[in-house]
DNA sequence: TCTTCATTTGATCAGTTGTTCATATATTAA
DNA sequence: TTAATATATGAACAACTGATCAAATGAAGA
């Protein structure tokens, strides 16, 4: 036991805890997920969408935002496929494609309400 | 009308959503969450509090982190409510304090497990 | 083909963030 | 009181991030 002499007070509950984390990459995609969510003027944007589908210029006019940074934002939710696109000439429609951001959405608009 | 000349396109459906959107402070109030949970490191730190209270010692054998860096980032868990602390004598002992946050962890554990 | 319009992309930059290292603080034992 | 231990705090810094501005791209009409 030569690693119990560094500070390590209660080895029996650290051996259990950091077998009941989730691997690395699941708390990195957990993480991402979040981060996604954690900017308010990208979170303004996805809550935009949650009802209904809109252009970018729509967007950009709900959020009081401009195009080139709700462009910036989408990106970073088409990315993650937070978003689905639908082409009708010139405009591009956005809207959520992602039931589990939905649903963490939902919850912490619930939750924010009390 | 005089604000539909700048490539307003659709009216009726922005006036709706901008309707619908929360208050300022309860977005920022939900990115906050967000982001507390956002960083691996700390999302890590909070996943090892979930099932048990744990000094920060411990939780700095968990996380692979060292104490300072864990310290840092239960500061910032503790300016959020998410955590809340037990000292018995030297020893200072952090657990999760916030349901909603445990649930969203919950529900974002059970969504990437799929 | 040229022009217009909707959107995307890239560069820039100020502000933010996480980690390291050093120091400070609080508790306890000798 | 001093020393040891657990933890918190502050400064520094490299990396990251969001918004602006300019330019590029794609679709459609004349």
């Amino acid at each position: 036991m030569d690693t119990c002499d560094i500070k390590c007070i209660n080895e029996t509950k650290v051996k259990a805890t950091v077998g009941s984390l989730p691997p690395t990459e699941d708390i990195h995609q957990m993480a991402d997920i979040f981060k996604a969510l954690s900017d308010p003027s990208r979170l303004k944007i996805v809550l935009a969408l949650l009802n209904q589908e809109h252009c970018v210029c729509d967007i950009a006019a709900i959020c009081g935002q401009t195009d080139s940074a709700v462009s910036h934002q989408l990106r970073i939710l088409r990315t993650l496929k937070i978003v689905k696109t639908r082409r009708d000439g010139k405009i591009i429609y956005y809207s959520i494609d992602d039931d589990h951001v939905a649903s963490l959405i939902h919850m912490s608009l619930h939750h924010v309400r009390h």
